[in-house]
DNA sequence: ACGCACACGTGAGGC
DNA sequence: TGCCTCACGTGTGCG
């Protein structure tokens, strides 16, 4: 019943690996979502099991593991964004969030429904509301001058937080054009700051978003701006 | 290793108990979520464990079970509630909510201010059509969603600097608009920062101008962002 | 073969 | 004590 012991190895290298989902946490009670982060080797199954399965059972289990703490991490992230949360257990966190949402909806349908009657109050402004507006569809108007990337990073900060940070040479409109480029690609930008130094724009965002994204990112950024520059892309780097 | 075979008794209640979550689910592709309702009594354990062991375990077991089950049909409600649905992943899911609650936030925020835009419209008589109409040869693309300003300052730092700092309500294409109006006013901008708490907007940024002209820039962003607006102008500041 | 996503049983810890 | 919630490792099934 009892045969295997392999818990409890987690006091030394705790402190050090419970930052690493980098959720901050100052408060410390309520911290579950972060109970894990401890690679035991499992090695010498107590039957004659191979080494070919040992190996591919202690992928099984890391791979399990960073599963469970993507789920609580996004859990916590849908924690996040509602205002009144009651209890923090993952299903009350969840009810809560269904509780929000339908909160939201409706008070979205009140909202246009006001909306609709104070149009039809005013019958003289003929202004038509199109709410949806997905991307990809608002960028008809490039002109001329493209722009031309110097650098682009993507690092990863933890805390689901990407680092973006962009260098291209200033020219009229590139702000705008940059601007534009983050709206289509709907990124959920946290904090976003700008430089001028002499003819270069350093570009430095941080960005809400999934560690593992940071390459799809970046190449989401790349490719935005190749479309965005037109069939000739001068990009560099 | 294999002592305990209690599965795969699921072929006759499974019909009656599958709809005791209660959603309906007529596609059966992707029917996880409901994969349980099986109560085996485990009686008789082969080694001679004492029969409170055996019953406080087997209740741990089933209210495990009634636990995940309650976890599944909450994110399977929260699931059919969200709209636009990628994958059938748990973590998935979450995120796919996460990104509905944040659509829906903004889409609060934006039609307030709509409601708000038209309360004032309604209040006031047209009265200031003289606006200057300056940059007018790039703006064919604003939809009709607004600048909804709610802090601007400028202040001096001395040294040929003036620091303007804009507080506004976050919709799409917001920041766009502020590039774009930036752009316009042909601002020697020094460093640009943007920061977004959750529906609210905060600009800074540095400009190269002389210190005299402080009020002067201030009412020129003002009237910018007026004539960007339209006739109608919710400005509250 | 490999990886991924899931449900399961189990022990720990908190009220 | 019992009840509840959680993380863990494991087995299974699917692509």
């Amino acid at each position: 019943m009892l045969w295997m012991e392999n818990m409890q190895n987690v006091s030394e290298e705790y402190n050090q690996n419970i930052w690493e989902p980098n959720y901050v946490f100052e408060n410390e009670e309520y911290s579950w979502a972060m109970d894990e982060l401890y690679d035991n080797d499992c090695s010498s199954s107590p039957d004659g099991a191979p080494a070919s399965a040992s190996l591919s059972n202690s992928n099984n289990i890391l791979s399990e593991r960073n599963r469970r703490k993507r789920l609580n991490q996004r859990l916590f992230a849908l924690r996040a964004l509602v205002p009144n949360i009651t209890k923090m257990d993952k299903a009350s966190i969840i009810k809560d969030a269904i509780d929000y949402i339908q909160q939201l909806q409706e008070q979205e349908a009140t909202l246009q429904a006001d909306i609709m009657e104070l149009e039809n109050n005013n019958n003289n402004n003929p202004k038509n509301h199109d709410l949806p507006m997905l991307l990809t569809s608002k960028n008809t108007n490039v002109f001329d001058s493209p722009i031309q990337l110097l650098q682009l990073n993507v690092t990863s900060m933890g805390d689901n937080t990407l680092m973006v940070s962009i260098t291209c040479t200033k020219r009229a409109d590139t702000m705008l054009k940059l601007c534009q480029l983050f709206e289509s690609l709907n990124l959920k930008i946290i904090t976003a700051n700008l430089a001028v130094v002499s003819a270069n724009l350093f570009n430095t965002l941080f960005i809400r978003a999934d560690e593992e994204e940071k390459e799809e990112l970046k190449m989401q950024i790349q490719t935005a701006i190749a479309a965005f520059n037109g069939p000739q892309t001068p990009i560099t780097i």
